[in-house]
DNA sequence: CTTATTTATTTGAGGCTTCAACAATTGAGG
DNA sequence: CCTCAATTGTTGAAGCCTCAAATAAATAAG
């Protein structure tokens, strides 16, 4: 250290040092505290949780369903966690595992039509919700927000689940 | 709604519909993989949990240390869940429940001297992934961010733990 | 055909998290 | 002093999640 700074240089390089780290913490609190919302709000409403809505909004776009792995892949989580959701949704009667001629090994993960019907419903009310938690932002302003995290996320590689060795997918 | 919208109104206004949807799907997806980094690196490096740095990272900030309802409080986690934290890190000794006089039901947390030296390596470790990991904004970037963040955080209540009486699964 | 490798999914152990119920202590009012 | 309500923290059940190992089926090699 250099015994010739000044205190006001000192303080100064120490805000910008930890610029990072704060923005860090106000990124991840926003976020919890908007997903906190909405966990709790489709589980008084809906009585389901979020990994399980989670689950349900990608098969929705899949009429002709995912294999496991895939699912796993677009949540990002591993197989043995697909594998206990989809174990839940299935006693629900939500989801349902089809098999694939040719493979017994998988099969095509889709919605049931209780399914489709439920989760049309709080996908509707699901949207609404983030459109009012991220009110506070103009639409001009969401633009930019959405413009930054762009730049964030196409320069961040995906974490590598798998023992962090392997090539992508 | 105006009937007399035309066709690239509603389009427009389609899409203008799901843009929040959109926009929190990145701002989620950016601060999961931001997270996901961390934590694996803890492991990795330290055979640390991100809950367990978290901990001690409050308890770095306060030397006179803190009850456990504060702990909650400020990690914004149940008060059970700080409990089975604690126990652990107090297993590893790195953190230590002290007696309160007066008050035989609280006591003060802080961390050991062996927690906080071994904190402070981490902490070192931790900034710099976080510097290495939003790098792909300049400084300026990072300011509008913080700004954004700031006005969403500020305007959106913190979710109430406690209101989510309603039947179970 | 037989064996080895790869692929798709499941299982089990362990940690995090919430919720709801519980125990202990404190403090206020009668 | 005694009772009762509020507080501080813990416990147990259930769900989410990861990792590592296991199972089963498809594919490749010999």
């Amino acid at each position: 250290m250099n015994a010739r700074q000044n205190t006001d240089m000192e303080q100064r390089a120490h805000a910008d040092h930890h610029a990072s780290l704060r923005l860090w913490l106000r990124l991840l609190s926003c976020t919890t505290r908007v997903e906190d919302t909405i966990r709790q709000r489709l589980r008084e409403q809906f009585g389901i949780t979020l990994p399980r809505f989670d689950l349900m909004a990608q098969l929705e776009r899949e009429p002709e369903g995912l294999p496991m792995g895939e699912v796993s892949r677009r949540m990002m989580v591993t197989g043995g966690n697909v594998t206990t959701i989809v174990d839940q949704l299935e006693r629900e009667q939500l989801v349902q595992r089809l098999a694939v001629p040719g493979d017994r090994r998988s099969y095509r993960l889709t919605l049931t039509e209780a399914g489709r019907s439920t989760f049309a419903t709080m996908a509707q009310a699901h949207e609404a919700w983030v459109r009012e938690l991220l009110s506070p932002l103009s639409a001009k302003e969401q633009g930019q927000l959405a413009t930054l995290l762009g730049t964030l996320k196409t320069a961040n590689p995906r974490p590598t689940r798998s023992s962090a060795r392997k090539e992508k997918l």
